[in-house]
DNA sequence: TAGATTGTTAATCGATTAACAATC
DNA sequence: TAGATTGTTAATCGATTAACAATC
């Protein structure tokens, strides 16, 4: 599963992170294993892929593995991306902290609803959909990010792909369709409840110790 | 992976809820194979741990089979929820129709910020965080929606234990621990980001062909 | 030097697919 | 009946872990 994958560099990401804020400048692969939740041998490993060489003894730089996920992940090179929705969902995705680092920048918004078209949201103002097709050509955008209503989402993606668009990130609660070629990732945000649900029921008759002791990072994510 | 049997599994629902519309009663192990993207004998081998029968010929009953992927999952065992943080993403999930089918009844609904306390969302009204113990206490909730900053995130984990719930479904972008027997869900917003800029670098060279013949339904989520 | 940790191959594990007799 | 599809076992595949010589 490449997305396993994937979803590992993320975490080492983040541990690389709270290390560095830390004031640690390398780390074993002993260390990140333990705590992302997996073997040593299978850091490694990911990270002979990333061409990375640690030391015996001293383990891998911090800096060096950061600039490297990185590039992987292409995080460094900021692709332009327009949001289409400004209902609470979009508004709430413009004010976040998540564009940085993210290989995207938020270039501009769109809605459909003369009641939040022209207002200014976090310093982008809310323009007309129809003006999506020659913001995207003249503006270099690539993505979208999806955050209408379910039933509005496919005509959107019509537009989106119409207008050159190379990938998108649906938060509609909806599969829809693209061409081979357009990378489509979906954040169906009911599916993280229906997780949820499910690990409960699995775990119902575990007593809880909530003793700070046995508290635990959780690297469950989705 | 456990977790990839939980998304089949939800993906099953997802498509037997589009046959079910399109008025099919059952349907066989193959189309549903198809439409998911995996093997037909995966999908009979994960049928056959949900005990449900099939007729060779006629495939599968479509309401029999979501009964039972509903009962795995638990989703007809409404489980009292709150959710912190009444923010842009706190109100997007309140208005949202995700509950529905969720396994989750949204109880209550805690900020601390007294410019939204005793306003009403959605028929909830906001209540200071300082009444979380006790709301959770004589409404038997079990589970908590965290949509508050990364710093408040840690301290609301402590109340949401410390009053005795089960489950917590996180989008503070942040790792936040609890003890064993209390599961975690994090819905990490910016690894869909990073996941989609990791995928159009990989894609980067293929050529697009918009022609609606090419569409194809995309199956990836998280 | 001594020994902790890497780089890398082999072994293991689990998940997925193939195959096919049974059967509606 | 004929044949499509199930139920189920065996084969395959890929991902993870174990192991250990090399090395800082």
């Amino acid at each position: 599963m490449q997305r396993a994958r994937i979803f590992r560099l993320e975490s080492y990401l983040d541990h690389l992170a709270e290390l560095k804020l830390a004031g640690r400048t390398t780390v074993t692969s002993e260390e990140l294993a333990g705590r992302v939740g997996i073997s040593s041998s299978r850091v490694r490993q990911d990270f002979i892929y990333l061409q990375v060489e640690g030391k015996p003894r001293s383990g891998y730089e911090i800096g060096e593995l950061e600039m490297l996920l990185y590039s992987e992940l292409d995080l460094l090179h900021e692709k332009g991306m327009v949001l289409i929705g400004c209902g609470n969902l979009g508004r709430a995705l413009i004010f976040s902290g998540i564009w940085e680092h993210s290989g995207f920048s938020l270039k501009a918004v769109f809605d459909n609803q003369a009641s939040v078209i022209g207002s200014v949201v976090n310093g982008l103002t809310v323009r007309h959909v129809r003006e999506l097709h020659s913001v995207v050509r003249s503006e270099e955008i690539v993505a979208g990010c999806l955050t209408v209503p379910a039933i509005a989402a496919q005509g959107v993606v019509q537009m989106l792909i119409g207008a050159g668009i190379r990938g998108i990130w649906n938060f509609a609660p909806t599969e829809i369709k693209a061409p081979a070629g357009v990378v489509v990732e979906n954040q169906r945000l009911e599916q993280g409840l229906m997780t949820l649900s499910f690990a409960m029921k699995e775990t119902r008759a575990a007593p809880i110790r909530p003793d700070l002791e046995n508290y635990v990072h959780d690297a469950s994510s989705s």
